[in-house]
DNA sequence: CAGTATCCGATTGGATACTG
DNA sequence: CAGTATCCAATCGGATACTG
């Protein structure tokens, strides 16, 4: 068993062979690891929507953070806006190529959750189980 | 950190079949898209560190936030707690099987963040430039 | 229909002090 | 060294009301 110091020595030298880039991570999760971003993705996934349609299919959303959230897509390239000066207004979200390249990604995430969530609920009632005996 | 459950609930009910399924990737970030608990995996994806260790090689953290971001890894099976009863006391934290399969899936994460954080820089940029003109 | 502005309760998380 | 408890400032996010 190495020592922690040993421990640090070897970070320290696997630095640049990082297996999990925690910042690069946490850049992505800081974007998208927010409540609603994830679903708007999804939604949009299947091809572009109008605001009132991505609040419904989404459910549970506030007007406001439903606008705070595509904004913050768009602004990082990940979804157009396309407005039509209609009467009444017709706004419709799209992903973008990088906002379709993202899907991937999630999906490796999503197969993970699938897989593996049984194991994960397993563990969490037996952690409880020995807090309450 | 569970917040977004009431929307899964609601997507649930809802019978929606999606390339990229909300309600899972909903359900894996309410866990890991905190501000600490990827940077804690990264840290023990190379083999098991001590607390102040980690707490040393994340950097930033919070004893607090440390200790009940351990707590929840550990509750969810992704993380064991070795205490030895030593004075000074040692307490060893190390990735379970479980915690370890996340690996890859976070790995696919920091490559498309690796790959599309130019494109979402100049994104912003671009986006921010507009704002201001 | 889409978006903005304001208010305010709820949650977050750092600082600090204390314990075994 | 590792962990817990308390306090409190900052942020988050829903509700509501208003605009083009």
């Amino acid at each position: 068993m190495a020592t922690s110091r040993a421990v640090v020595r070897q970070l320290h030298e696997q630095e640049h062979h990082d297996p999990v880039d925690c910042r690069a991570v946490g850049q992505v999760l800081d974007r998208i690891g927010d409540k609603w971003t994830v679903m708007v993705v999804g939604a949009l996934s299947k091809g572009p929507m109008r605001f009132n349609a991505i609040m419904r299919f989404i459910g549970g959303v506030s007007h406001r953070m439903l606008t705070l959230t595509l904004r913050n897509l768009e602004s990082d390239g990940l979804v157009t806006r396309t407005a039509y000066a209609t009467i009444p207004p017709k706004v419709e979200y799209e992903l973008s190529d990088l906002g379709r390249s993202l899907i991937e990604p999630l999906e490796v995430l999503a197969t993970w959750a699938q897989h593996n969530r049984p194991a994960v609920e397993e563990a969490r009632a037996r952690f409880n189980a020995r807090r309450t005996e």
